[in-house]
DNA sequence: TATATTTGCAAGCAATTACTTGCGTATTAA
DNA sequence: TTAATACGCAAGTAATTGCTTGCAAATATA
């Protein structure tokens, strides 16, 4: 079943719950609240994150809090490099086309 | 069935695919010879991804060329941003540290 | 101690995935 | 014109997904 980042970020449920944790850890009520679907549900998209390792779950009394394992997301900034390198190549083309037209005088357009 | 750029890259042989598509266009079996998979498979990831947006398929004769949309794969840096700002925080924040005791005389440490 | 809260587990279900094999149809080359 | 090449479509399959409802267990509160 071999769950990783790529199937972690596909569901935008889950997307969202990673978002969602950006600013604060929290525990799984909390999340599940903030979704149009049962708890359950929920619970069930943070234990695939978990199995994605990208979040971690600890249990605090009978509360189960979740943080983010930001370092586990830099695999997929990693892996869209290449392409990344792809798309600002062709920004810098249109930069430097645009440097050219900026610096020649108007009559010459 | 509403796929997007997250779907696209949630698969290893479709990953596997965009990434062979960033040296040069290629048509469907010749991409299908790089996988231990039936052309048929190949076939349809090449569908999948399509429906994505993240490629675009012309045809050519009896051959169809497949290249990157490489301004859809745009969307998954910009989901991965604010994360990726907590990530260099914590980068500069060791950055930091590391001036700090590098600035220091070693008697001091 | 009785009750409420937080949560996971189990079973069930329809849809989707990730493949396969077999066949049909263009297009090109012999 | 015949044969080879490049490819999609259709049907079938086992596994996975994304959800549900119902129940049980642990922990906290009255």
């Amino acid at each position: 079943m071999n769950r990783d980042v790529f199937n972690a970020i596909a569901d935008p449920t889950r997307r969202s719950i990673l978002m969602s944790l950006t600013s604060e850890s929290q525990h799984v009520n909390a999340l599940a609240d903030k979704f149009d679907m049962t708890r359950q549900a929920v619970s069930l998209h943070i234990k695939y994150l978990q199995e994605c390792g990208v979040i971690t779950i600890k249990k605090e009394g009978r509360e189960r809090h979740c943080s983010l394992e930001i370092q586990k997301l830099t695999e997929i900034a990693d892996w869209l490099e290449p392409f990344r390198k792809m798309w600002t190549g062709k920004f810098n083309q249109l930069d430097t086309l645009l440097d050219e037209l900026q610096s020649k005088p108007k009559k010459e357009l």
